[in-house]
DNA sequence: TCTGGAAGTTACAGACCGGTAACACCCTAG
DNA sequence: CTAGGGTGTTACCGGTCTGTAACTTCCAGA
């Protein structure tokens, strides 16, 4: 009895959960504080009582999906303990197959679209979790033994970042679906000129 | 007496400029027609006689953005006449120069980001002008004597459709200061395979 | 000079927004 | 049983949004 259903969660984590979804579905000024809650199954003043505002339900939500997209890392270690070269292999799958899961691009980026004021709150944390994002992209080519691992790294991260916004924009029948082609060509290619 | 000011000129005029400047800056849902109407020197009825509603008058800026957009086409051709390979290292460094211009990515991707109902206006228009600068790109590739033109186009195209939201979300000194040198990089190999 | 259309002005409708106040409820820990 | 904190409910505030109505002003062309 203690361990509820998570239909059931706390309010909290169902509305964070929820706003999540709705945020990334329909964008941050695409939903109002009244729509969350309802679809959550709580009301306004729940909301108000867990997060001091709109803009920081906005940050915990980026701050939630990076730590979600952040446990794919793990994902691979396990799948292919040792071999980050298979891990670099993983992720392009992994990477492609977000690709066709929906039309929608990368929330952090959507965020970014939508608030413009440079001192919005959420930019920060954008930024610095972009900035994580492509700091574990480029250990994992360099311990994959890539010698430019760096320039692999942002290669590769403004591929699939293009390739995000090219299937929100003309579907993912357009230029994204050479995707894979791409990023294994240029592993392939940074692998040749490696050296040590 | 007859020629206007540009400062001057008809009220659309005035309206579509100011329009697509505002909404480039703040996003399309960050601004209203009362700011729009306010900062074209004009009145929110005014707007309303020469575009039948916001959508309408988001539409025809995104076109009018594609048709300035596209003119560089024609600078290209007038600068290097005839030299497809020339016109394809311009468009690099027109790109480049984009990265850097302002931290606003391109505002077709951020209306899409915007925009998520599946049947707004919008969406249908910026998937066609999308589409046809993808054309524009495969054609010049493969008029530059690219072998695999549609594959290099693409790539070409993502990556700086990365290189922009990338821009927008750690600034122009993150991967994006490195678009220059992958795509310069990608045209001497593409060249490479080209044959005949 | 007269006229007709384009543009400006003011006011408003109806909806939605983020955020708060006041109060009733319920459930669990003591 | 009781106290108290988390939650639900209702109503509200001030502001902003798209879009419209009714009216006035202005200016160019006949």
């Amino acid at each position: 009895m203690t361990e509820g259903v998570v239909e059931r969660s706390r309010p909290r984590e169902r509305i964070l959960e929820t706003a999540r979804d709705m945020f990334h579905k329909h964008g941050i000024k695409g939903v109002g504080v009244d729509a969350i809650t309802e679809a959550a199954g709580t009301n306004k003043m729940t909301l108000y009582r867990h997060f001091e505002s709109k803009d920081e339900l906005i940050v915990e939500c980026l701050r939630a999906n990076a730590a979600k997209a952040g446990a794919m890392w793990d994902v691979f270690e396990a799948e292919f303990p040792g071999d980050k070269l298979a891990q670099l292999h993983a992720w392009v799958r992994k990477a492609a197959a977000m690709l066709n899961a929906d039309g929608r691009g990368c929330d952090m980026a959507n965020a970014a679209a939508e608030l413009t004021e440079p001192d919005h709150p959420a930019r920060l944390v954008i930024k610095e979790l972009k900035e994580a994002q492509r700091e574990r992209l480029v250990t994992l080519c360099r311990d994959a033994g890539i010698g430019q691992a760096e320039l692999l790294a942002d290669t590769l991260s403004l591929l699939f970042e293009g390739a995000r916004v090219s299937v929100q924009t003309v579907g993912n029948e357009g230029p994204s679906m050479q995707f894979v082609r791409m990023a294994e060509g240029l592993i392939v290619s940074f692998r040749g000129t490696a050296a040590g």
